[in-house]
DNA sequence: TCGTCTGATTACCCGTCGGTCAACAATTTT
DNA sequence: AAAATTGTTGACCGACGGGTAATCAGACGA
C-alpha cells in the first residue's frame, strides 16, 4: 500500500499543474512538457482522472483539461486512490497472506495505527499543497497565454515547439 | 518500500518454522507445507537466505535447513533486505521521482519520521517473536521425529559437519 | 462541408514478481 | 557401484506496471 506508485506520482504533478492554470483549459501535451510524463501515458492517465471526477476535460479545437474542484478541496489521498485502485487495499506490513484480525501478525497492531497516520496525512495534503513543491522546480507557471489570443488581437498561436 | 512483498511473508514464515524444529535440519518440503509456500519457489528462496547467511543448508540424503543463528538474534529488517534487495531503498511517498532533499515534496518530512520508525519496528522484532504468529495458525510444531532415527540418544545438534 | 486541433483508444513492448516444470547435482545407504 | 533422498538450477509462464506508437473520434473555425 504504501509508497504510492510512480503512475500516482504523475497524477499529483499533473493536478498540481492545472491548479497553476487557474480556470483555463491547460493542454495533455503542455501537462506532460510540465511534469515530464509520456504524453500517451499522461493521456490515458488524464482519462482515468476525468472519468473520477477529479478534473474534466473536453476534447477537439481548444480543448484541454480543468480541475473539477478547487485544488485546495483535492486531498491526495482521494488521488491516490482514484489511481491506485484496488491496489490501494491495506496489506499486511510483513507480506503475510494469512494475516488478519484472528491470527495477528507480530506488527499488526502497529501497522494499524500507522497506517490512518499516514492516511491522515494524505487526507491533510491537498493539490494547493503541491504547489509549492512544483514551482520549486520551475514547472507550473509556464502560462503561455499565446495559445489564448485576446480576441482583440489576432497574434499568430505558435506554440513555441519546447527545448 | 513499505508493505514487504509476499516472497518476504514467505521468508519470515519459513524462518520462523525452522525455529521451531530447534537446532533440527528441516526439509524444504516441510517447510511448503507448514507455511503454504510452493516449493520449488520456496527452494529457490531458502536458497538465497543461504548466501545472505541467514540460515544453513545442507543437501543430499539427510539433508534440509537450519537457523544460522537463535532467532533471537534474526531481526525481521534484515530478512527485509535479504530479499527484497535494492528494491528496499526509501522512496517518496508521493511517487515523485523528482523528490528529493534540494526539492522536496509536501509529505518530505513526514515520510522521513514514518520510514525510520517502521524501520525500528522491523529492527526491534525478531523471528522469535513470529513464532507466536505461526503457532497460532498451528503450522509450526510438525516435529516428525520419524525422521531423526535415535542412532545417538543425544542429537549432539552437528550441523555444520563442515566439508 | 472541410481541415485542423484536440483528446481517446487500441495494440504492442519490456521488466519484475509470483509461480511451475523438468532436469541436475550432491550425499548417504545398500 | 547403484539407488534413494534431497537440494539446485535454468527455462518458461501469466499478470501487472510503466511506456511507446499509431490510429480513431469529437469539436471548432473558415
Amino acid at each position: 500500500m504504501l509508497p504510492l506508485s510512480q503512475t500516482t506520482g504523475y497524477a499529483i504533478l499533473a493536478l498540481g499543474c492545472l491548479n497553476g492554470c487557474c480556470g483555463r483549459l491547460m493542454l495533455a501535451r503542455e501537462i506532460a512538457a510540465s511534469t515530464g510524463t509520456p504524453l500517451p501515458y499522461l493521456s490515458k492517465l488524464l482519462h482515468a482522472l476525468c472519468r473520477r471526477g477529479l478534473i474534466e476535460g473536453k476534447r477537439g479545437y481548444r480543448g484541454g483539461f480543468v480541475l473539477a474542484r478547487p485544488a485546495e478541496q483535492i486531498s491526495l489521498l482521494e488521488v491516490a486512490e482514484a489511481v491506485e485502485g484496488d491496489a490501494w487495499l491495506p496489506r499486511c506490513l510483513l507480506g503475510l497472506a494469512e494475516c488478519s484480525p484472528q491470527q495477528v501478525c507480530p506488527a499488526h497492531e502497529f501497522w494499524a495505527v500507522e497506517r490512518e497516520r499516514i492516511k491522515d496525512k494524505l487526507r491533510a495534503t491537498t493539490i494547493a499543497d503541491v504547489a509549492a513543491f512544483a514551482r520549486q522546480r520551475g514547472l507550473v507557471p509556464l502560462r503561455d497565454d499565446s495559445r489564448f489570443p485576446p480576441e482583440n488581437s489576432h497574434s499568430s498561436g505558435s506554440v513555441e515547439g519546447g527545448p
